[in-house]
DNA sequence: TTGTACGCGTTATCAG
DNA sequence: CTGATAACGCGTACAA
């Protein structure tokens, strides 16, 4: 069945709420009378503005804001295209709905499940119901296709995974300095002998925290060697299974990056096993600080934190500027936080 | 035309979006002709469809959904309003947002964070935006204030949290059922001396669970005593302390009941370290299901599902229904599923 | 101070 | 086969 034909079936809603007429008629004024007393609109009499009002009040009057739409031009209303639903994307999605809400606009939220064609469906979906902006998130900092929004103007902008449009906006978690936040923690503390624990090699955000690390021990002057490099899953039981070999290969090890929290749990059970005492023998940094994960940690994993939240504002906000006509472009890089907890040793 | 109307026209392709009008001028016929065309109906020159057709695409043309939802008396939206944005709203999200996507019906996703004057605000919004239905998310099964719809006759379910009112259409997890299924298939392992560690006491689910507890042990012919019960949060640190009393009370324990995964793993840590091997020497169960702590905890826990995806889904499938005219009312409780891994033992 | 008339973009009815 | 016209609900110049 096309999507005409199951336009056609539709039922029309016998629900009939209470139109500006009917306000207009029990008040016994014309409609634009009406209009401008509930509007606090041009001269009226004080005694037919209320008149109205109190017409409006008791038949439980609402104005049609498809109606104002139509003539302003302008839905109030925003669509949010997530690739996925996982656990990243809520305070991305909140920092945005809070944000819009704050100014009263609402927030279609879309998934594309991860699918061009699904994403597709949504985008025309959200054009032709007249969104004022489109806030596309991705799910990982590598890039993606942009999105097709044919001849329409309507403001757009990319959270998390960027583009190649130079006159896109884009904003992104500088995963470089949040790594560098991390290592330059250990470091700190006085750690000496690092090893890398961390996910799949394919992911960019997994080769710039390599690279970075890299960059911050090259700058300190200590060694890497690969054979303290491991990348697997970003899960727990990966986290377990390379700290065993790492260990095993180098019992000299007196810090670990790790790619993730869940993996850095795995680190930590594997560590106290042995025996190894966190922090005293070895720090354990984790990445993205979910929180529930990273406090009950034992000892409490220090990690950073994507400030996602923050994104989420940002990109909201932003989208507001470009939909009253600031243009908006390029790659913004938005800062990690580093969220000390005992993993790593007393600063 | 004058020069200052076709200037006007100039103006308007260059910004907003084509219209049925400049399809049909583009297309050298009239609107409603236009309109004929693009949507297959009455009787037209197949040339003449195809001409049209043609001048749309050129364009770029979307029909404008807010007029259409004007005139048809329907939005095809749907209003989402959640108490707050946690873990457990996802798979809600998913299923929902799945099954009205398929119906081409897009989600307005409103957070009220807790707070009944945002919770009203979003309320106004929906119904002046001319939703087709909404459906109300609660955190927990507890009873929930009834929303104020006004005078308006919208659609509603309650999912999660149900109200007083049996008019009123509510969905929710059995709780009663899902402890159940925990017990029964610690019982059916041959358990006999349970524990039962748990959250805060004034929550509906957390008194349901324990009652049921006690019912599936009463009809077995075990024994529940006071003092291997155990109520506080339901994190992992309560977990690991709360299993470290309860088997300095009774060594005894073969079988804990916990209340979330999370504090299931802390309540294994407690275990592990005090050397008692699970599952031989003692079965743990979880609740919940979250997936990736239920199958990272050492061994893998075993964890009874709400089937919240499910639950998405039915809410949305019945506000269909509802839309479309038929009533729909009571409290409607969905089951759990189990899910066996390892920490209860073989079956 | 109040009312008339038009337009926003679309579809449906009816006349040609 | 095609086109003019009337809605849908609202806001607003403009007229009275």
């Amino acid at each position: 069945m096309t999507d005409q034909e199951t336009a056609n079936k539709v039922v029309r809603l016998g629900r009939v709420a209470p139109t500006i007429h009917d306000v207009a008629r029990a008040a016994g004024v014309s409609i634009s009378t009406c209009s401008k007393a509930l509007n606090n609109k041009g001269k009226l009499k004080i005694e037919t503005r209320e008149r109205v009002r109190n017409a409006a009040t008791q038949l439980g009057f609402r104005p049609n804001e498809l109606a104002q739409s139509l003539l302003r031009g302008r839905s109030f209303t925003v669509g949010l295209l997530i690739s996925d639903i996982y656990p990243r994307v809520m305070p991305l999605l909140a920092g945005i709905e809070d944000t819009l809400a704050a100014e009263h606009i609402s927030v279609f939220l879309c998934n594309a499940h991860d699918d061009r064609t699904r994403e597709r469906q949504h985008l025309n979906a959200l054009l032709a119901k007249q969104v004022d902006g489109i806030i596309v998130a991705g799910r990982r900092v590598d890039l993606r296709a942009p999105v097709d929004l044919g001849h329409s103007q309507t403001p757009l902008v990319y959270v998390y995974s960027p583009i190649d449009d130079p006159d896109a906006l884009c904003l992104m978690p500088n995963e470089s300095q949040g790594a560098r936040l991390a290592i330059e923690h250990l470091c700190a503390l006085g750690r000496r002998r690092f090893a890398h624990i961390s996910g799949p090699r394919d992911r960019a955000a997994i080769q710039i925290r390599e690279a970075t690390m890299r960059q911050v021990l090259d700058e300190q002057g200590y060694d890497l060697p690969a054979q303290r490099i491991l990348h697997g899953s970003l899960d727990e039981p990966f986290g377990y299974a390379a700290a065993n070999i790492l260990l095993d290969r180098d019992p000299d090890i007196d810090a670990i990056s790790c790619g993730s929290d869940v993996l850095a749990r795995g680190v930590l059970d594997a560590l106290r096993e042995r025996g190894v005492c966190v922090p005293d023998d070895v720090g354990v940094v984790g990445y993205h600080n979910m929180e529930p994960i990273a406090t009950a940690a034992r000892p409490p994993l220090t990690s950073v934190d994507a400030n996602l939240y923050e994104l989420g504002h940002r990109a909201a906000h932003d989208l507001l500027a470009m939909i009253n006509g600031q243009p908006r472009a390029g790659v913004h890089l938005l800062p990690f936080r580093l969220v000390v907890r005992q993993s790593c040793g007393a600063r």
